[in-house]
RNA sequence: GUGGCCGUAGCUCACCAGGUAGAGCACCGGAUUGUGACUCCGGAGGUAGCGGGUUCAAGACCCGUCGGCCACCCCA
């Protein structure tokens, strides 16, 4: 076969699943027009730089992940692997920081994986981004934000927020160098993964899923015993906040991130039904990356969501799906001038009711075959025309469904009686 | 980047000691001339992912390659 086929991880969305994508999409915008975020559009290529320079140079994303090449002016440019660069990026560049700031956004993100469940080189990100508060209320707002999405979805029962504080950068530092201490006189006995980000990215072991690995390090020391007072006094707050609002969390000390940009806060939401890429939502605290891309100081919070995971999630809830009709109405219509009176008529009945899902039958056929598309569309209504309608300009109503069983009657009516009994029949 | 399983009609799958393919669903047509759902009858549709090798003969065996799924890794 020589047929051109998608690229190896972006895959196609048809129909039947874009359904629940929209659920999805609307339930989200709603929630975060609830608290007051708007939305920015952003694009999806940017300058390599950003990307060096806000995700880190030497975490796995930009070393082997992203989508990089020259533009035909030698520039070097990335499709976007996460969407908080991009954001602040424009933030600054547009002048909006100059008070607190509620921003949200949605799109395709690129990143060169290994395909997988729950995991694609072309994927979706909703990402929520808070700048100018520094204090941990701003934090409690997101997580709860979150919490209310989730049973707007109904999916509060699979999901699990698992916090941390990573504290700040020199903690994290004098952390490190305790780890690094500590894990080197065990070194024989961590996986190889491990062994290996011992000098790439130690604190990455700390989520590492060898149960050998974790015991080494549950004789080590702890990344809270490092935190300083403030980290410390915001994460407790954080807790006190979370429990205020009734939200369920779990402390989990050995929580971290893959992107340099972190600190203080960080949080997960975290499902058992998705295999092994359970992380279904993610973020934390962001304090210097304003600063650091070339902006005033600014303290900053967010989190992005994975949305094939969460429509996979949705999926599994819902279970299968019942087939949903295309249409309300279905246009039968049968010879050159039934053709012509039938889509002049139906024109006007959308002008009518612009609710009304009406699906006319193109490209000819018999009535028994058009009427099977009738059926098969699921509409509840067939509106007919032939010669005898054309001739005594009228038209042949037929109901299709709702008849508890019984054999259901068609009336042919005059035109102007269309809307009308059209009304009655679809009337709940 | 590594590993395991897999790749046959639109979809889900089967067959055969290796001898040039079948089912169900879907699709199209018919069962009295303008009418669906159930039923019956008929039809169309595959050079068996692609390339190479072994063989008189391969979709079936071997190698490579591409793709899919899952896991490692990574992360949303």
């Amino acid at each position: 076969m020589s047929e051109v086929t998608a690229i190896r991880g972006m895959s196609d969305i048809l129909p039947a699943e874009t359904s629940r994508w929209q659920f999805l999409e609307r339930t989200v915008a709603a929630v975060l027009a609830a608290y007051g975020y708007g939305e920015i559009r952003l694009p999806v290529v940017e300058k390599t730089a950003l990307f060096k320079r806000s995700i880190g140079e030497v975490t796995d994303i930009v070393e082997k992940e992203m989508y990089t090449f020259d533009d035909r002016n030698g520039d070097s440019m990335t499709l976007r692997p996460e969407g908080t660069a991009g954001c602040v990026r424009a933030a600054i560049q547009q002048g909006i920081l100059n008070t607190p700031r509620r921003l949200w956004y949605t799109g395709p993100m690129f990143r060169y994986e290994r395909p997988q469940k729950g995991r694609q080189r072309q994927f979706h990100q909703t990402g929520v981004e808070a700048f100018g508060v520094a204090t941990p209320d701003m934090d409690a707002e997101l997580i709860v934000l979150c919490a209310r999405l989730w049973r707007r979805l109904g999916l509060t029962d699979c999901v699990e927020l698992q916090i941390n504080s990573i504290g700040n950068a020199e903690a994290r530092k004098a952390y490190r160098y305790a780890l690094i201490d500590y894990l080197q006189a065990h070194s024989k006995a961590l996986d190889a993964d491990s062994q290996r980000r011992l000098h790439s990215n130690p604190l990455r072991i700390l989520d590492s899923k060898s149960p050998e690995t974790q015991a080494i390090l549950d004789g080590g020391p702890a990344l809270k015993d490092f935190l300083d007072e403030e980290a410390s006094a915001d994460f407790a707050r954080l807790c006190e906040l979370l429990e205020a609002a009734g939200v369920a969390y779990v402390v989990n000390r050995r929580l971290v991130r893959g992107l340099d940009y972190y600190n203080k806060t960080v949080f997960e939401w975290v499902t058992d039904r998705l295999g092994a890429q359970g992380t279904v939502c993610a973020g934390g605290r962001y304090d210097g990356l304003v600063k650091q891309l070339g902006g005033k100081s600014t303290p900053a919070v967010g989190f992005a969501m994975g949305m094939e995971r969460l429509v996979l999630l949705l999926a599994e809830q819902a279970g299968v799906p019942e087939a949903t009709a295309d249409a309300d109405v279905y246009v039968v219509a049968v010879g050159d001038d039934a053709e012509l009176m039938a889509l002049v008529s139906t024109e006007r009945v959308r002008e009518e009711n612009p609710q009304l899902r009406i699906m006319q039958h193109v490209g000819g056929g018999s009535f028994k075959s058009q009427m099977k598309k009738a059926d098969r569309s699921g509409a509840r209504v067939a509106l007919i025309w032939g010669d005898d309608e054309v001739a005594a300009h009228a038209v042949t109503i037929k109901s299709l469904r709702d008849g508890n069983g019984e054999r259901l009657e068609q009336n042919t009516v005059p035109l102007t009686e269309l809307d009308s009994t059209l009304c009655a029949l679809l009337a709940p």
